[in-house]
DNA sequence: CTAATAGTGTCTATTAGACAGTATGTT
DNA sequence: AACATACTGTCTAATAGACACTATTAG
């Protein structure tokens, strides 16, 4: 096997791609953003819930079941391609946040052959969508309840009400990184839950020493719906001063206000880092 | 195309695997420690580098070119089984720390074929190496500048200097992530360069909110030594009084000496987090 | 004694947490 | 007027940065 070749050339020639068995890659995509929910008083602002994008499989394997939108990385196209290329297919969004996640490289991943997956995250404004959803897509809350042994999150789109469980066993001493296991899956194909609960952990940590929320807010907010959107995210409530210290040089205060039900109206804010009007 | 099956069964029993074109799948491994430097005077302490282990390619392509541990990930291996494979094949070591860094999946990183490589970070005590390196091997000192716009990489070891210079660009306004081209690279084989500085760049930022540097400590270290660690790794001196406060609930004193050289010996502590003797 | 590291005390500056209070709209 | 949110002032607790000081060794 250890021929001699000499030259790039010549070795490139001769090169049997085929010695080793190849493999299907495919991308999933986490589309988070923030949805309105009701006004269950009029002096009351929106609920806000944190949601994320689930199409139905509409054929075999796990037909039927949600999942995540993905699809196959073409020959001809990077990761980052394929990636922008299928949440274009699904939003007609460009130039969105993305991040690479997490590849996920077990064995029996998908019953029909040897699959892996690079999971990609991407935020949004929901209200940037046009056009209705691509058929079968359809936008769940999420709801997470964490304790110390594990994750449980539920996913709602009104309709219908998926429940997830996912132990978290810490993989070593020196870090705060977690192996997740399935416990309660009946409805999303795949590892899905896995996938999303990776999502979810991720954009939990870098809210707090990124900007990355901007990316799921109209271009004019007030501070309370900013707060909010935190909120949800980190699944606790903030103290208004606290959080008004540390957003004060993110944002920058209009001269718009937003009348809002039986209270005081707010200012609107932008975030600086924009500079488009 | 979208045939009608009336189970998963049947629909498996049919599926065309072939239908998208399949691609090579590799893991590299990105093997840090710190290898101690030589001592300029009775009176000081060994100076430390922080190193990476490279390998040198004996083959086509990029023959003579140094490059990352890896290799192929089998059909039947996980990516997460298959660096650890490569790990104890260039280590012989086991139970090592080890987590994924990033895919990198640009079309034409390789040039016999579209190749795709997950990316894996370990950290190792290099004193724990009984057996002399793998031929082929050797180990690098890093040294890292750092500018607004460029990433200049020195690797040495002791025969060879590799210079790298790499450039930055914030990948968007909303994070800190940023995109890595390569400016000059004459050594290293693929785009390692980049996977190099992704693989820095995250050590960099985990070692102030995690345990990881543990890793690459024997079991008993003074805390001059553990200092030393970060800061050739974070590229900056620390303040004693401070670097004492942060670490002193994670090391646990042990009634050990190290007695070196012309000054006041020091005492050996333990990680906490370990429970061997 | 000297040069080097080991190790501690303490002052100050900065940041985070908590709470109380004032402001202002709709019904 | 009442309620809900908007927004600010300020006290306190915790943390980070800085510096000065003492301790202890080989040569």
């Amino acid at each position: 096997m250890l021929e001699q070749y000499n030259s790039e050339e010549e070795f490139l020639k001769a090169y049997d791609s085929n010695q080793y068995e190849k493999l299907s890659l495919t991308t999933d995509i986490l589309i988070f953003s923030v949805s309105d929910g009701s006004r269950t008083n009029y002096r009351k602002l929106n609920e806000k819930y944190f949601s994320i994008l689930l199409v139905k499989r509409d054929n075999y394997p796990f037909k039927d079941k949600w999942c995540l939108p993905g699809g196959f990385v073409r020959i001809d196209e990077s990761i980052d391609d394929a990636a922008i290329r299928i949440l274009a297919d699904e939003t007609n969004l460009h130039n969105i946040f993305m991040e690479q996640l997490y590849t996920f490289g077990n064995v029996n991943r998908d019953p029909r052959m040897r699959v892996i997956s690079t999971a990609y995250m991407s935020l949004i404004d929901k209200n940037k969508l046009e056009d209705k959803l691509v058929k079968n897509a359809s936008w769940f809350n999420i709801i997470v309840l964490e304790d110390k042994d594990c994750i449980h999150i539920t996913l709602d789109n009104g309709t219908e009400t998926i429940p997830l469980i996912i132990k978290k066993t810490l993989k070593e001493q020196t870090t705060d990184r977690y192996q997740y296991t399935t416990l309660k899956n009946d409805y999303l194909a795949f590892d899905h839950d896995i996938v999303i609960a990776s999502g979810i952990s991720r954009l939990k940590n870098k809210i707090s020493y990124t900007d990355i929320v901007f990316n799921m807010m109209p271009q004019y907010f007030t501070l309370g719906e900013l707060q909010q959107v935190y909120e949800i995210i980190l699944g606790k409530k903030l103290l208004d001063p606290a959080f008004r210290r540390i957003i004060a040089d993110k944002v920058e205060k209009t001269n718009k206000t937003k009348v809002n039900g039986g209270h005081r109206p707010s200012a609107l804010f932008k975030y600086k880092g924009h500079n488009d009007v």
